[in-house]
DNA sequence: AAATATGGTAAGCCTCGGCTAACCAAGAAT
DNA sequence: ATTCTTGGTTAGCCGAGGCTTACCATATTT
């Protein structure tokens, strides 16, 4: 399963509910997000399959190393470009908007680039 | 008709290969994106249903009035984009890719804030 | 004149990633 | 004990935007 856009946000999404909550189930992440149910059950299932994630009897979800590594990379690359942004004069919401829109796309090397000129 | 990402892709082509050569038709589009010529025949129905293109009995395409605005503006972010990403140490070719992928997404006031920051 | 090359179109398939409607199971409340 | 409520799943639709196959019309070449 090669992971696409959309996968690296359910991710990212999860590993920030798990930063505020001690149990993230897939309402949660329905809620967080803004989308159905059955669009983040369909999502569940593909990284479960995928060795992303995993559920337990009660529905909750974890990740496992690939997926925490992969959701952590996209969290600290939306990190990089959100504080850039408000650096540079964009208001905070804004600048997580778009780091939201373009973190998944963006080269690792113009990532690196971002981070070393802003001294992040 | 609602501009897609897509869309304003195909009318950025077509400002950039009408900049180097007298005429444009929808093979040359193909050609420089890569894309079948069915794809490209579609997006270029598309396009001049929205009133964003014209096409003569010849297969030559031009911009509209609205077209050709569309097609500048995505096609100065992409300069400002590339530009700035090349000033922070992105090679050349990197920095026109990672630009492509993200102009249509990011908003007016976070480029606003990049082309200030940098001075473009 | 017949054959081939070029450019465009028609029909239809596929993936991604949303959606609704409808159902199911289990716990909570009356 | 029956009736919500909650959380999840199944089935199936839809739009965006690629693709191939096949065809058609017009030029060009032999």
């Amino acid at each position: 399963m090669q992971l696409q856009e959309s996968g690296e946000m359910y991710l990212e999404t999860i590993l920030v509910l798990s930063k505020e909550k001690q149990t993230v189930r897939a309402i949660d992440v329905a809620e967080h997000m803004g989308f159905s149910k059955p669009s983040v059950s369909r999502a569940v299932g593909l990284l479960r399959e995928g060795g992303y994630i995993t559920v337990d009897k009660d529905g909750f979800l974890s990740l496992t190393d690939e997926g925490k590594r992969t959701a952590e990379k996209t969290y600290e690359r939306h990190r990089i470009l959100t504080e850039f942004f408000i650096s540079i004069g964009v208001p905070p919401s804004v600048a997580s908007d778009d780091a939201c829109k373009i973190e998944h796309r963006i080269s690792d090397e113009t990532i690196a680039a971002i981070k070393k000129h802003a001294s992040l």
